[in-house]
DNA sequence: AATATCTTTCAATTTATTTTGAAAGTTCAG
DNA sequence: CTGAACTTTCAAAATAAATTGAAAGATATT
């Protein structure tokens, strides 16, 4: 295999698992690309290297910086900018598990809390069964939640080497 | 809040937890009436309830079953087929994730080792940066991969206790 | 073996998401 | 201030994904 294939199914990979994870495979292939560029790009490479638009490709971009995982960098003398993605993976991950949990767990735990609250006869079947759903989904997300919060404050190594410990 | 409002609210939120989660919403929704339901229901309670076609309530609990998130359950003298859902949620937890690491990272994890194996100038900036970005990325998820491989191998209050000693 | 009941399939349709590209907006050098 | 270089916006178009529903396929019942 020979550098250019491997480029390119290196941004299919990386585009093709971002889209079974949420994340649009347009803005998983920009991300890829930016990890395997030694030096920062500008938005017309992008465009050119992926083939997509400008406003596309500027709007991805922009969701990138959004998630924390893609940086401006300015080059003195040149007027257009910049871009570099961060290249340490586990940081990569901590910072997606930290949005994840700030856009989505957060707000569910919220809704979780206020059904509990439902008015109505707790000895019917059908409240009683909600009630227990919620409570256990409430328990397990808020241990999870407690897991990552502490997992992403640690770094690689210590991470790695509790877990291994913990689990031989 | 009355039952029927937060029966309606679960079961939506569970839809749009799904949707950015890469499983679709109708799945999701599916899986969150069958949680709440005391009881097993047939194919056409479930279509009643979620106002949605015969077809597509087929297929959605057909994939459920693939998951290993729902079952088929038969009632004497029924002819027709009823489903219940798993209620254990760290079970389900554990499901998912099994399931994840087979259909996802496994296969990521070969390509990964395939990419690696690219001929080429090693001296190359751009040759040594994608082996560097696929070597990173292979040792972030063969750990990930690894902690939770152990994880579902444990029950929900060893794991929880174990995390909880550790990261004190 | 004919009928009734229930399940599955899949082409057509609908809905949702992503992408485009031209126009408007911004910034800066001269 | 003006114009060139670059960035952002957003309505329209293209693409992708989910859904429908009618027909075909099973399977049990009489």
């Amino acid at each position: 295999m020979k550098y250019n294939e491997a480029k390119d199914k290196f941004i299919h990979t990386w585009g093709t698992l971002g889209s079974s994870w949420g994340i649009s495979r347009t803005m998983a292939q920009v991300h890829a690309l930016l990890l395997i560029s030694p030096d920062p790009l500008s938005t017309e490479e992008v465009m050119e290297e992926l083939k997509i638009s400008r406003g596309n490709c500027n709007m991805t971009i922009r969701d990138l910086m959004d998630w924390g995982l893609v940086f401006k960098e300015l080059k003195a003398g040149e007027r257009r900018e910049f871009f570099r993605a961060e290249k340490d993976i586990w940081k990569v991950a901590k910072q997606i598990i930290k949005e994840r949990r700030k856009r989505e767990i957060e707000p569910v735990l919220g809704i979780l809390e206020d059904l509990k609250k439902m008015e109505g006869n707790k000895g019917d079947k059908k409240h009683k069964a909600l009630v227990d759903a919620v409570t256990n989904i409430e328990s397990v997300v808020e241990k999870a939640d407690f897991a990552l919060d502490r997992a992403i404050k640690l770094d690689e190594n210590a991470l790695v080497g509790a877990l291994f410990k913990l689990f031989k």
